[in-house]
DNA sequence: CTGAAAGCGCTTACAG
DNA sequence: CTGAAAGCGCTTACAG
């Protein structure tokens, strides 16, 4: 740094701490006082170096965001929410990416390579090994499903039973053939609580289990349709695909577009996330889970009770909504 | 912080140069007293506290990026580039969004809220009398059109010559009315530059440019989809689009199937920004321009040359490609 | 290979 | 409202 503090308040004739005072804004500072700091700032350009300050304060302001990708619509939609929610609270966001393997996920556990007071991280590698190893000595907020122990937090759906409202909803509709789009696929927690929502709105209307109505497949776009394409011919009495997130979903709306059938009338599409995505495809996404706003805004709570120095992590469920659109209704919105 | 270097170095009986070394391996130590070291971090569950090293080393390995919104998919592709090349320096990226608005995108160039040691912005709203305001005391890399004055390093495509490429392409498969979706739009001088490349297509072929088939359009999916739809009822004669941008295009070829047509037998499309959606598409969008991670790449190594000292901020085009793909070609890729 | 000491540029009690 | 001074936790010449 070429010019510091001290230059400025040589330049301006006052003392350093009147030009951090003027910097900061925390102590009121006389206007004439203020103005020939403000001109000597300009005419050195001056800008303050953030680790000295990061360094005295003891906290830089900052929070780490580690996701899979930013090339997943959904996690670009919910880095943008956490990055508008944390600007509002003067924070940073510094965002990582994993690419979804467990190696980086630990890393950033391990508190090697954080430059932060604290990580929001979407886990989605861990195992329930990875519960034993070493806890983070770090704030630390798990979004998505727990895959540690209970002294990290975490805030996500209830995958369970947020699926099977989104099922029920279907069923509701009158259809009996729901397909379930991401079986035995993604990551595996996530995917046995909503396999297992799946299977519990079935049950509970009496409705039989097929295996032939589980489809694997990627929780994408393009592995949604390539697998909706390939499940459309083999079981072709398909009237419903509940997809394991809304990337998928739009993948499935579109293959069904694409053999020729309409949605919702031959075949109701429903998806999980809540992408904003999804209000604006043709027809609208139905879809279930909290929304990605809140997700962020309950990650940033959490962490930020932690940074103050709360005891215990908390360890909560999100509140889900399913939001009905045109994919199943049927109606234009 | 609770426990320093110092704790560490007393706990196992060393100095803290012996632990700074241990934990940065800049310098070779005793194995023996690596063990030593080691075993006293672990146990006082030591991290480094960045700041204190970034103060004393004079920077803070951090780049802002700042960008329109990560929810628009180009710019998260970017995004994802710069963070992937930057973790090959050893640099952390700080995201920030200026939701296209010319008074952040001043913030951020003011430097009043710039963490890092340098800024890449991809900026839209700019206006030539910015130029003259005062520059950065950073090094800063604009991403885009230049919309500051010499001082500023930029790095771009051409996108004049990147349409006429792209338009001449269309115009070689037989193409003659073919629209311009987005135009009177977008990022006024990026706007201005890929219409008079269209125009450039055009006037060469010795086509009339017809007013009609220049279509307001914002950049983005559903405005082009919208759009579309609209440009084909009016002028269904068009047998092909050049959109401003590949979410745009996207939503064109949307727009064309849903109106019954075919792509690219009806009307063929291409794009700007070489998105890797476009790969993925179906069928696969033709689009010209430098590939993000091109992009990316650039627009690092000249921070880092800034960051190094070089002298003059360097301000160069970067070379575009024309990716043929289904939508113009009819080939399945 | 390791120690003792200085200092990076800020903020903040402590005085006035 | 402003000064003089201490100190945040590191790294790095300077010695040995």
């Amino acid at each position: 740094m070429a010019v510091t503090m001290r230059d400025v308040a040589q330049h301006a004739g006052v003392s350093q701490r009147t030009v951090s005072n003027v910097v900061t804004g925390s102590v009121p500072v006389r206007p004439e006082t203020r103005a020939k700091v403000e001109a000597s700032i300009r005419a050195l350009g001056y800008r303050t170096f953030a680790p000295a300050r990061q360094l005295r304060q003891g906290r830089t302001s900052t929070v780490a965001l580690a996701l899979p990708s930013l090339t997943e619509p959904y996690f670009a939609e919910l880095a943008q929410c956490v990055i508008d929610r944390a600007a509002g609270d003067d924070l940073r966001v510094l965002v990582v990416t994993t690419r979804s393997r467990r190696e980086n996920e630990l890393a950033i556990l391990g508190g090697d390579q954080v430059f932060a007071d604290g990580v929001i991280m979407s886990s989605v590698a861990l195992t329930p090994e990875d519960s034993s190893s070493r806890h983070p000595t770090f704030p630390v907020v798990l979004i998505g499903d727990r895959g540690l122990g209970e002294k990290v937090a975490h805030v996500g759906p209830d995958n369970r039973l947020a699926v099977h409202d989104a099922v029920q909803h279907l069923i509701g509709l009158g259809r009996h053939r729901i397909a379930l789009l991401g079986a035995h696929n993604g990551p595996a927690l996530t995917c046995e609580l909503r396999t297992a929502g799946y299977v519990d709105a079935l049950d509970e209307a009496g409705i039989d289990v097929d295996p032939a109505l589980m489809i694997s497949s990627g929780w994408n776009f393009d592995a949604g349709l390539q697998a909706t394409l390939g499940a459309l011919e083999r079981v072709p009495a398909v009237d419903a695909i509940f997809a394991m997130n809304d990337s998928a979903a739009i993948g499935a709306m579109k293959a069904i577009a694409r053999t020729g059938r309409s949605v919702p009338d031959d075949v109701a599409v429903a998806g999980f996330d809540n992408m904003s995505e999804g209000a604006r495809s043709t027809p609208g996404l139905t879809s279930v889970g909290p929304l990605p706003d809140e997700v962020a805004a309950a990650a940033l709570r959490e962490l930020r009770a932690q940074l103050d120095g709360d005891a215990q992590p908390a360890r909560y469920l999100l509140p889900h909504r399913l939001v009905e659109r045109g994919s199943t209704t049927g109606e234009r919105s």
